[in-house]
DNA sequence: GCCAACGTTGGC
DNA sequence: GCCAACGTTGGC
């Protein structure tokens, strides 16, 4: 099994609204890094959901891969936001991927402390920036889960 | 194929 | 709201 972080702007759609739904549909996804990174997903894969553009930014919760990459259909559309004339039908440009809500972490893990973990010093969310889908690391996800379970170092 | 202009992401 | 980072587009 692999592991993801999926980047999401709480305005626009946030752990509690993947919790009310159950499952949703990851569309919109236009940067071929985070597509290909959607692609290598398996169903049963984990994903760390995280909260951009909030004040701190941080991980909050996971979610589980329930369906592999399949075209992402938004993009046909011309009256719809996500639409991109140059993604044919016949030969899809962009894919999206559906995740399940699986929980919601004890506390959120913010950006600010990642950063302040040498042990998570390489991950793509602290050296790269703008990838909304990213690959994350085994022992990353394990210590992000493990901070989840204890009190805020920096509180 | 280079690179300037432009658009978007996302931290702050 | 600002702007750095950086991916994409298009002129040449």
């Amino acid at each position: 099994m692999n592991h993801w972080l999926m980047k999401s702007e709480p305005d626009v759609y946030s752990i509690d609204d993947l919790e009310r739904d159950g499952s949703t549909s990851w569309e919109g996804i236009r940067n071929y890094k985070a597509r290909n990174n959607m692609r290598a997903m398996k169903k049963g894969d984990r994903v760390l959901f995280y909260h951009s553009n909030a004040s701190p930014p941080g991980i909050v919760g996971i979610a589980e891969v329930v369906k592999e990459a399949y075209p992402d259909h938004f993009a046909f559309d011309p009256k719809h936001h996500y639409f991109d004339e140059k993604s044919d039908p016949e030969k899809p440009r962009w894919d999206m991927v559906d995740i399940a809500f699986v929980e919601k972490l004890p506390r959120m893990v913010s950006l600010p402390e990642v950063k302040l973990t040498p042990e998570l010093g390489a991950m793509e969310l602290v050296t790269t920036a703008r990838l909304s889908v990213q690959a994350v690391k085994k022992s990353e996800w394990d210590r992000i889960v493990a901070m989840a379970a204890e009190p805020d170092a920096g509180e």
